[in-house]
RNA sequence: UGACCUAUGGUGUAAUGGUAACACAGCUGAUUUUGGUUCAGUCGUUCUAAGUUCGAGUCUUAGUAGGUCAACCA
């Protein structure tokens, strides 16, 4: 077999152009840094699957970092969140640390960065800061107290760190830059509030651009991966890295800059999303219909599917919005090898068998999953009555329907050919029941003539007398539009009034005590997924994402 | 009207100065006891202009279009 040489993605090649001017295999170290303050969504699952991916390419160490230096935003409920759902999504970080583990050197480093005339106390507000950086057009306005004293900065540094007043400490860097984050950055300002971690012992708090980096540093990181926003912030980036000195790493992180994936009819602004769980429009944020990793999770999406996901989608710098159907091809494509077949009529209508014999029940073999056949057999009860469908059944219809219609012939799956006879309608014409008749000899896997018969379609069925009532959550796309987060006016006006509908359907037996955590693909229905509050009083399923269907296509459904 | 980034089929991503390709989607057909799967085939692409070069999707310049930045958020 020869070995196929597969194309590098941009970081990829940065990488390797590192190595080929001298960087070692084992100064290769990545980091996935998210901030604590909400849930991981589809869009942090691509910055996952690129680190860890990289790490596992390279066999390098990937850490996980929590950029914790807001203590207004951060909980410990979701660095608890964060760290179950990258552990479900299969990946294992090298260290678990926090950006708050260095809040001692980072104060140590800004000292010495006074002490070098490198930053400065200013005790103006956040407005006047704000106007004298003008525009990115027009020359800054130098702080008043930008050129205070060593000794007054460090005084008054101090008291900072005291909480005392309001003042910040800045970065002297250029206020005639042309690119706005390096006109005197802000690297602390002063926070009365407790930490998830460090509780009360601060109450200066390290900007991220003074903390990210560095951390990075820290850590020995070789290549900081961010997205593109953060791209005018590489040179402040580099300008602080530049300042300090690690004696044990002498290898400098690199930030570059990839796009960040958008999904069609997905959200990720956690504001908008935030809304969605507080107006009950979801159930919370692990809602099925939710973009987040629980709520994915919860769906029935695999670990698998999601990563190939965004592996086939690839890494580039352009803007970009993938469309809804490559991620359903990934979730289908693996479901469809792991998933075990069952039987389960969604919005059933009664067929009742004229010619079979009543009080008669017999059970028929039927395969578990016919792209895997270590996955084996089982047994599914058939007598006179069973469910169907009410989709595949038509008193008359074209040729080109290949179901049940009187006069037609269909094969029930697994059991008999059936030809519809007659329909039992009630006082407004809807129909009650179905009788039909079948052929004893076109037993599936009798090995008769009659059982290997070709009939143009075949349908599944469940029997009246032993089916399992089950709860059916049926999900479409959370919004009506392509990229929902652009719209203007309210947000909740784009979701889909249809994205979940509830149907009450019947299941074969196995189903009843089937184990949780099973992926399922219902015949002919779509690949479902027991929801995590499903009980033996009421067995739920929540639909991943329904077969690709090309019948609908036609109908023009 | 500043700096930076980006522009390849419908969508996403390759092609590393040398025949524009892969996946998804679409369309045909075959197979099929799932209108699923599988298989075969098919449609369709380099933003514009000038330049460098034997040769440009790739390099240069200009234009056009889109994006990012002016929090004591990350």
């Amino acid at each position: 077999m020869s070995e196929e040489k597969k194309s590098l993605n941009f970081i990829e090649q940065i990488i390797e152009q590192d190595i080929e001017e001298g960087l070692k295999a084992n100064q290769l170290r990545f980091r996935f840094p998210p901030e604590p303050n909400g849930y991981l969504h589809i869009g942090h699952a691509k910055a996952i699957t690129l680190n860890f991916g990289l790490g596992k390419k390279y066999n390098a160490p990937v850490n996980l970092r929590f950029d914790d230096t807001n203590p207004e935003a951060e909980e410990q409920e979701f660095v608890d969140s964060i760290k179950e759902d990258i552990a479900w999504l299969g990946f294992q970080w090298a260290n678990e640390f926090y950006a708050s583990d260095y809040f001692d050197q980072l104060y140590q480093w800004a000292i010495q960065m006074i002490k070098e005339d490198k930053a400065y106390v200013d005790d103006q507000t956040s407005e006047q800061i704000v106007a004298q950086r003008t525009s990115p057009t027009e020359l800054g306005i130098e702080s008043p107290f930008r050129n205070r004293s060593v000794e007054e900065n460090l005084m008054f540094f101090g008291k900072m760190a005291n909480g005392e007043g309001s003042s910040v400490l800045r970065a002297k860097v250029d206020m005639n830059h042309t690119n706005m984050n390096m006109r005197d950055p802000v690297m602390y300002r002063i926070l009365n509030r407790a930490h998830h971690r460090t509780g009360t012992k601060w109450k200066i708090y390290p900007m991220y651009d003074w903390a990210h980096g560095q951390s990075d540093y820290i850590e020995g990181i070789s290549h900081s991966l961010c997205s593109m926003e953060f791209e005018n912030h590489r040179p402040l980036y580099n300008w602080y890295k530049n300042q300090v000195e690690v004696p044990q790493n002498d290898n400098r992180p690199k930030q570059r800059e990839f796009a960040r994936g958008n999904v069609a009819y997905m959200i990720t602004s956690k504001r908008k999303l935030k809304r969605l769980v507080a107006e009950g429009v979801v159930k919370g944020w692990n809602d099925p219909r939710m973009p987040t990793i629980a709520g994915l999770r919860r769906r029935g999406y695999t670990p698998e599917s999601i990563i190939s996901f965004w592996e086939s989608a690839g890494i580039a710098k352009r803007e970009n919005l993938l469309e809804i159907n490559k991620l359903e091809f990934e979730v289908r494509d693996h479901l469809n090898k792991i998933s075990q077949r069952r039987m389960v009529v969604v919005d059933p209508i009664k067929i009742i068998i004229d010619n079979y014999p009543v009080n008669q029940t017999e059970y028929l073999t039927t395969e578990n999953n016919p792209e895997d056949e270590s996955a084996g057999n089982r047994e599914v009860p058939f007598s006179k009555e069973f469910y169907i469908e009410r989709d595949d059944f038509m008193e008359e219809a074209s040729k080109k329907y290949f179901r049940l219609t009187l006069g037609g012939e269909v094969r029930l799956k697994s059991a008999y050919i059936i030809k519809g006879e007659s329909v039992e309608k009630d006082a407004e014409g809807n129909i009650q029941t179905v009788h039909v008749t079948y052929d004893p000899l076109s037993k599936s896997g009798s090995g008769t003539p009659e059982s290997q018969r070709k009939v143009k379609g075949t349908i599944h069925w469940v029997e009246v007398s032993h089916a399992v009532p089950v709860q059916l959550n049926l999900y479409d796309r959370l919004f009506t539009v392509e990229t929902p987060d652009d719209q203007e006016g309210d947000i909740l006006d784009y979701v889909n009034p249809e994205s979940l509908v509830i149907k009450r359907g019947f299941a074969e037996p196995s189903l009843k005590d089937a184990p949780k955590n099973e992926h399922f693909q219902f015949t002919r229905v779509g690949y479902f997924f027991e929801d995590k509050d499903s009980s033996l009083e009421n067995i739920i399923f929540n639909k991943t994402v329904g077969l690709k269907d090309t019948w609908a296509k036609v109908e023009g459904k």
